[in-house]
DNA sequence: TTATTTTGTGTAAATTATACGCAAATATAA
DNA sequence: TTATATTTGCGTATAATTTACACAAAATAA
């Protein structure tokens, strides 16, 4: 085997939803050449841990948080991406529901805690995680149209145009709620259940929850989810 | 910095595709604990080199081939998938075009030596590859569907009928030719060049050209290109 | 010259996507 | 209490796209 010196490390870009806004988890590190700038949250990789042990432990400890999903998005590997030496890094994506994003309005910021930044009112950034950000935004866009995603950054029940308004916010465009709606459920996956809620204002809505069981169930059918807009 | 004995290495998946059959470059590596198992290329990455570069240079160095598309297609890391010690691996995708092909036929199989094997007729796969490879194979197939790659697995120009081969091929579907080929064109990135060829039997073919700078053109407007199949 | 193989092409029917507006239920203000 | 503003819930007609389907032309082989 060569003698190597090359690092490994993880990165998690965690996008949590609230209000029509997509919202991403930063932390400041301790330490390092980024110590007081703004980075996702990350680490080395230790021996006896799969990658994704590796990120679930990282955010853990440095933000306490546990995600609805996760995947890996890409690995980072150009020369110079640390200015200490060479460290690899593999990018994980993450999603969170509004349940998490407490964070966000309670952190009266110590230095080092974890905060949650709206996507584009995001602070400078260490590394090459601006690129990291971007490509991990892609992905998210990407997916919300062929994979049935966006409830992993709702709550468990949800009025229909919460669904609706996180499309239209994340892709930046206009939907036609009629036709949204027709469609997401001629799916047949998403229950309305008979809660309503009350969102201050206007008609109070019907609570809609995701069946995740008959989404799985279909897939294995002939079944293909897909989200189109002009 | 923490101590950390984790060695970096990628792996090539390469795909060509003659005559209807789905073809992956395979090794047999001269040393290592699969020392006479067919592999996925790959190798150990230097320390002042991309990942790319990486990949770039051992197929090179393994194989003789360079290829017409390649990119990052998932990194592998669980323990334990390297019996001497924890490797990490970058994996990456390719594509060639058949005249990369030849070594199929030429090769009288030097044990070091590259081959071709098609896809349904894989020897046992040392390592961790043949996850990889399902992996890749699936990457392919999705692709296909949102992305003109099939063309890089063509000559420069090539009967419709063989288009048509590679879809319904790999895809594993039936094809309507007359749909298939309507759809294809209404893209308007395939030209139509005035050279024929005779396949042998049968009334004499077009041939076609993938106008790669009118796809890309196509691309920033409002063009989506999909294929789906029933 | 006949049979076989492969290419090339059009149309009608079914499905899917789009465009579009009004009434019901609530909260708030007058 | 009544009027106003806000949000939810819903249907239909038209356009666009997808699907199903068959036969003639050009070549080779027998």
């Amino acid at each position: 085997m060569p003698v190597q010196n090359i690092h490994l490390a993880v990165d998690a870009i965690i996008f949590g939803y609230k209000k029509s806004h997509l919202f991403v988890l930063l932390i400041k590190p301790k330490s390092g050449p980024f110590a007081n700038v703004w980075c996702l949250p990350g680490g080395f990789v230790n021996e006896e841990e799969s990658l994704r042990q590796a990120v679930e432990r990282e955010l853990l400890e440095e933000t306490g948080i546990s995600v609805n999903y996760l995947e890996q998005l890409y690995t980072f590997g150009n020369v110079g991406r640390d200015p200490r030496k060479r460290v690899v890094s593999v990018a994980y994506f993450g999603l969170v529901d509004p349940s998490k994003l407490s964070l966000v309005e309670k952190t009266e910021t110590d230095a080092e805690a974890a905060r949650w930044f709206a996507i584009n009112e995001l602070p400078p950034l260490g590394y090459d995680h601006p690129e990291i950000v971007a490509t991990a935004l892609e992905r998210l866009r990407a997916k919300l149209s062929y994979q049935p995603i966006g409830f992993d950054l709702l709550p468990d029940k949800f009025p229909f145009s919460d669904l609706e308004n996180l499309y239209a916010s994340i892709l930046e465009k206009e939907i036609d709620r009629r036709n949204f709606r027709k469609k997401i459920m001629s799916f047949g996956f998403l229950r309305e259940t008979d809660a309503q809620i009350a969102s201050g204002k206007g008609r109070p809505a019907n609570l809609f929850q995701f069946d995740k069981t008959r989404y799985e169930q279909l897939s294995k059918e002939n079944f293909l989810f897909e989200i189109k807009f002009a």
